[in-house]
DNA sequence: TAGATTGTTAATCGATTAACAATC
DNA sequence: TAGATTGTTAATCGATTAACAATC
C-alpha cells in the first residue's frame, strides 16, 4: 500500500515537473552510455523515496560507484539536466531519465507462454514501475488458457492474431520454450508488434528492420558469477 | 528425456578429451571478454547438438553476427584451441569454455526466497546445464516451508545457518524482497558462502573481499527495449 | 561576491578490428 | 606441397577519466 503511494507520488512529480525546451537527445548516444540509463532511474527513484531533493554528481558517484565525470558525461548526451553551484534536482533528473526511456509512453504488452517464468514476470511489479501495461497473456496448453494470471487473462495462441488485431500491442515477452521461439516471433513480427523481449534462449535476429528486440539470458549472469568463483579457486590453488 | 540424454553426451565428452598442457588463464582477462563467455557456451551446445564436429572462427563468426578477429582474440586469452588451416573441434572448444567458466566444479547453491522468481529459478533447468546444483530452498513464510519444489526442499530461514555449517554451500541465489536483501547478504556472508546472485534489486557491494557477487536487474533490459521503442517513436515524429 | 559544481574539451585508457606471418 | 586458418601484433576505434573554464 505504502509502495503504491510512492509510485503515485513520483509520476504526479514527473507532471508537475517543467519540461526543458531543450531537446532529448543530442547526437548519436552509444550503447554504453544507454545500457546505464537503468541503473540512473532506479537509484533516483530510490532517493526519492528517502526524500533527498538534491544531489552533486559526486555524491551520486558515490553512492553508484561510477565517477562523477562519467554521470556527468551521461547526462550530458541528454541535455543540461543540472545547475552550476548547485548540483541536480532529484525530482526533475529522474523525471528526464524516465522521460528518455521512454516511462510514461503507456507502453503495452503481452506475455507469451504461461509457464513458470511467463506467470513469475507476470506476478512482479516490475512493469508497472515502469510503466509499462501487460494486457494479456497467451498459451497453447488448455489447463492454462481461461485462467487469470494477476489479473491478466490467458488467451489461446490460436486467438493471438486477432487479438492483436483488435488491441494495440507494442511489446511481446516470449516465454515459452526455445523450439517454439522461431514460431512465436514470426507470428508476433506479423502482428505488427515491434518490441520483443525475448526469454526463450533462442537468440532472435531481426537485422536492422522496424522490430526491436532484447534477448535475455538469465543464465549468463550465473556463469560470470561461476567464472569468478572458479578463478579465484585456481589462483589459490 | 533426448534433452537429457543430450546432456549426458556432452558431459561425458567434456571427460573424453584430452586436456590442453597450456595455462587456463594468460595473463589478466578484460571484462569484455569474460562477459562474452556464457554466449560461446550457448552456441557451442547448441553446435554439438546440431552434430557439428569442426568450425572455423569466421564460421562462428557468421553464426554469432561478430568478427572472427574477436572470437580468435578472446580465446587466445586462454590459450590456443585451434589448429591453423583446421578450425577449432567443437567439442574441445566446448569442454575448454565449461573449463573456464567453472561448469563440472559440481557448485552448491541454496535458493532464498521461495516466491514466484524463487520457484521459477528452482524449476528452470538452467542450473543443470551450468552444472551447478541447487540443494535446498529457504523461506520465512509458515505456508511454503516444508514444501517441496522440483525435488528441493524448502527449510525455514532460522535453520539457514546450522544447514550451512552441515552443508557446503557456494552460491547464495537471492530472490527475496529488497527489503530483506541486506540482512539476508549479512546472513549469507557470516555463513561463509563466497558466491552471491542477487536478484533482489537492492545492490549489494561487498567491496573486494572473498564475496563475489552478481547483481541481477531483469528490469533494465525491459527499459533498454522501451528506449530503443521510445527513441523510433521520436525519429518518427 | 566567493564557493561550488556543472558542461565540455582534451588526454588517457581499453577494446575491437585489420593484417599477416606462422603453421597445420 | 598448396590452401586454409590460426595466433598475434599493430592500427583503429570507442569509452572513460581528468581538467578546467563557464556560470549559477
Amino acid at each position: 500500500m505504502d509502495k503504491n503511494k510512492f509510485e503515485k507520488d513520483v509520476f504526479l512529480d514527473i507532471d508537475d515537473v517543467e519540461m526543458s525546451d531543450r531537446g532529448v537527445v543530442r547526437g548519436n548516444v552509444s550503447p554504453a552510455v544507454i545500457k546505464r540509463l537503468p541503473r540512473y532511474f532506479r537509484y533516483l527513484r530510490e532517493l526519492i523515496r528517502q526524500g533527498k531533493s538534491r544531489i552533486s554528481s559526486g555524491e551520486l558517484a558515490e553512492i553508484m560507484s561510477v565517477t562523477a565525470s562519467q554521470i556527468r558525461q551521461d547526462l550530458n548526451c541528454f541535455g543540461g539536466f543540472g545547475q552550476q553551484g548547485y548540483g541536480y534536482n532529484v525530482n526533475y533528473l529522474y523525471a528526464k531519465i524516465c522521460d528518455i526511456l521512454g516511462v510514461g509512453c503507456g507502453y503495452r504488452a503481452v506475455i507469451i507462454g504461461a509457464g513458470n517464468l511467463g506467470m513469475a514476470l507476470a506476478r512482479n511489479p516490475m512493469f508497472e514501475k515502469r510503466g509499462v501495461d501487460v494486457v494479456a497473456m497467451f498459451d497453447v496448453s488448455p489447463n492454462i488458457v481461461g485462467k487469470t494470471v494477476s489479473g491478466i487473462q490467458v488467451y489461446d495462441m490460436k486467438a493471438f492474431p486477432a487479438y492483436c488485431d483488435e488491441n494495440h500491442i507494442d511489446i511481446a515477452v516470449l516465454t515459452l520454450p526455445k523450439e517454439a521461439a522461431v514460431e512465436a516471433a514470426k507470428q508476433v513480427i506479423s502482428a505488427g508488434i515491434e518490441g520483443i523481449w525475448n526469454f526463450t534462449g533462442k537468440e532472435i535476429d531481426t537485422g536492422d528492420g522496424p522490430v526491436v528486440v532484447e534477448n535475455v539470458h538469465i543464465g549468463d549472469s550465473l556463469m560470470t558469477l561461476c567464472y569468478e568463483l572458479c578463478r579465484r579457486d585456481r589462483e589459490q590453488s
